[in-house]
DNA sequence: ACATTAAGTGATT
DNA sequence: AATCACTTAATGT
C-alpha cells in the first residue's frame, strides 16, 4: 500500500516527509457512493487521496447539491486545510465516486509541516490554486452555459475522472447532479445523439469520439 | 404473468 | 426549461 502511496507522491514529498506520513498516516479503503465528510461535520484528518475519485458538493440555501469539483488521485481537500485554519466546520459534502483508496492524516500535523517541509508548502498551497481554478470553472458553467452545454460537460467531466467513456448512470440521476428534471434529460440526450456525440441505452451512456486519459503508470 | 423502473412524447405554462 | 400526464420498453420476481 505504501508502493502505491509513493507512485502518486514521491515526487513531491521529499523523503522525511513521506516517511512521516508512512508512520502516521491512516490506510483507507472506501467502496463507491460513501459519503465521507457531511456538510457540517468537524473535521479532524486530511485525506490524500491515492486512486480513485470523491465528488465535492455544497448545498444552497434550499437543499440542492450541486457539485464543486472532483478529488482524484494526487489530491487533497482544501476544505480540510481551510477548516484548520479557523474554522472547524465542513462547508461541503464529500462522497466516494467509485472504490478509492486515501490515506488520512490528522490535522495537528497539517500545520507542523508547514513549517517543516518546503515540499508540504507548495503542495498545500498548489492545492488551494489548482481548487481555486476549479470553482471558477463551476461557477462560469452554472452561469454562463445552457443545460445542453452543461450536461454534455458533466458527461466529459464523468467520464474523465472514471476514466471510461461508458457511464453507467440514469437520465434520473443525471437530472438530480444538474439541478434538472428528468425529462428534460431525456429531450437534451436525444439532441446530442442526433449531433453524434453520445449513445444511449438504458442505464447508459456512451462518449461517442471521447478518449479518456491514460492513466500512467 | 405481473410489478417496477427507465425512458420517450405531446401539451401546457 | 419545467411540469403534467401518459405511453412504451426493459428488467426483476
Amino acid at each position: 500500500m505504501l508502493n502505491n502511496f509513493k507512485s502518486q507522491y514521491s515526487f513531491i514529498f521529499e523523503d522525511a516527509l513521506l516517511k512521516e506520513i508512512n508512520l502516521i498516516a491512516e490506510y483507507r479503503k472506501v467502496k463507491k457512493g460513501v459519503t465521507l465528510i457531511e456538510i457540517g461535520d468537524p473535521l479532524t484528518n486530511m485525506p490524500l487521496i491515492m486512486n480513485g475519485s470523491i465528488q465535492i458538493k455544497g448545498e444552497d440555501k434550499k437543499g440542492n447539491e450541486i457539485l464543486l469539483y472532483y478529488l482524484e488521485a494526487g489530491d487533497s481537500c482544501t476544505m480540510t486545510m481551510t477548516c484548520c485554519l479557523g474554522n472547524k466546520k465542513s462547508k461541503i459534502r464529500a462522497i466516494t465516486e467509485q472504490l478509492t483508496e486515501l490515506l488520512l492524516i490528522p490535522i495537528g500535523k497539517m500545520e507542523d509541516w508547514l513549517v517543516k517541509y518546503p515540499s508540504w508548502r507548495t503542495f498545500v498551497f498548489s492545492s488551494y490554486d489548482a481548487r481555486m481554478n476549479e470553482m471558477l470553472e463551476a461557477i462560469d458553467t452554472l452561469a454562463f452555459l445552457n443545460m445542453e452545454e452543461r450536461l454534455y460537460k458533466y458527461l466529459r467531466d464523468k467520464a474523465m475522472v472514471l476514466g471510461t467513456s461508458t457511464l453507467s448512470i440514469t437520465h434520473a440521476q443525471i437530472a438530480h447532479d444538474l439541478n434538472t428534471s428528468r425529462v428534460v434529460i431525456s429531450r437534451l440526450m436525444k439532441k446530442i445523439i442526433i449531433e453524434g456525440k453520445v449513445s444511449t441505452e438504458r442505464n447508459k451512456v456512451v462518449l461517442i469520439e471521447f478518449l479518456p486519459k491514460k492513466i500512467s503508470d
